[in-house]
DNA sequence: TCTTTTAACATAGTTAGACTATGCAAGTCT
DNA sequence: AGACTTGCATAGTCTAACTATGTTAAAAGA
């Protein structure tokens, strides 16, 4: 039913260009920060998670590299190109733009 | 490319609900209301009403009567069943949940 | 009067972005 | 040795938008 899914579609992009920003990170990293920051109320899954990463990475806006964790263990290491930058920008405008317009909506209480 | 979309997926059943518990209203109206308040930000495609707006009914949630508008066109009518108030509420509060929390993880500068 | 536009409802088929489920590999802990 | 955690990855499903299309009737304009 009405399941309180853990994400607003479509804004998963935004959350990795933003968390990578600040940092490199690897995936696993990125949605630890996203769930930390968040207090854990945007979950990401598993699955949700590498598509859309590759997906960033074809399109130039990230790009990765195979480093170490502070555990010492190998991942892949992503991090945000300039063009990447701009797009995040550009994600993050309209996120504002949208969420905006939606808290008038239901704020608003004429008819 | 990155289509600035009219919608935020997962939120036009709030916004339905919204407008409809603000008065009843037929489907042609709903999109124009949603439409407006929302400074022609939010953008509601024809074919992305019915579906929805079905669906609601079937749940429950909202009730529909054939009517009249002012201009003297029958209209389906649409209006808010007490079970529809609760679920509006819930998404209601959900959605602030959600979008707070976007908001906390793109506005927060330490990794 | 004829035609076009607008209001209004509706469905079919497609696409996109999440989801679940599953698998592999390597390191840590008991 | 076995279990748990970290970490990457893909395949298949589901849902909610989208586009495209169709119908009916009234209004507006030629």
């Amino acid at each position: 039913m009405g399941k309180p899914s853990g994400l607003v579609q479509g804004t998963l992009d935004l959350l990795i260009l933003k968390t990578i920003s600040l940092e490199p990170k690897h995936g696993w990293a990125i949605v630890q920060r996203i769930q930390q920051v968040s207090a854990e109320v945007l979950q990401v899954q598993q699955g949700s998670l590498y598509p859309p990463l590759h997906r960033l990475e074809q399109q130039g806006w990230i790009k990765a590299h195979w480093s170490e964790t502070e555990g010492g263990r190998k991942a892949k290491f992503y991090s945000l190109t300039r063009a990447g930058r701009t797009q995040m920008e550009k994600e993050l405008a309209n996120w504002d733009r949208l969420s905006t317009a939606i808290n008038t909506v239901v704020q608003t209480n004429e008819a």
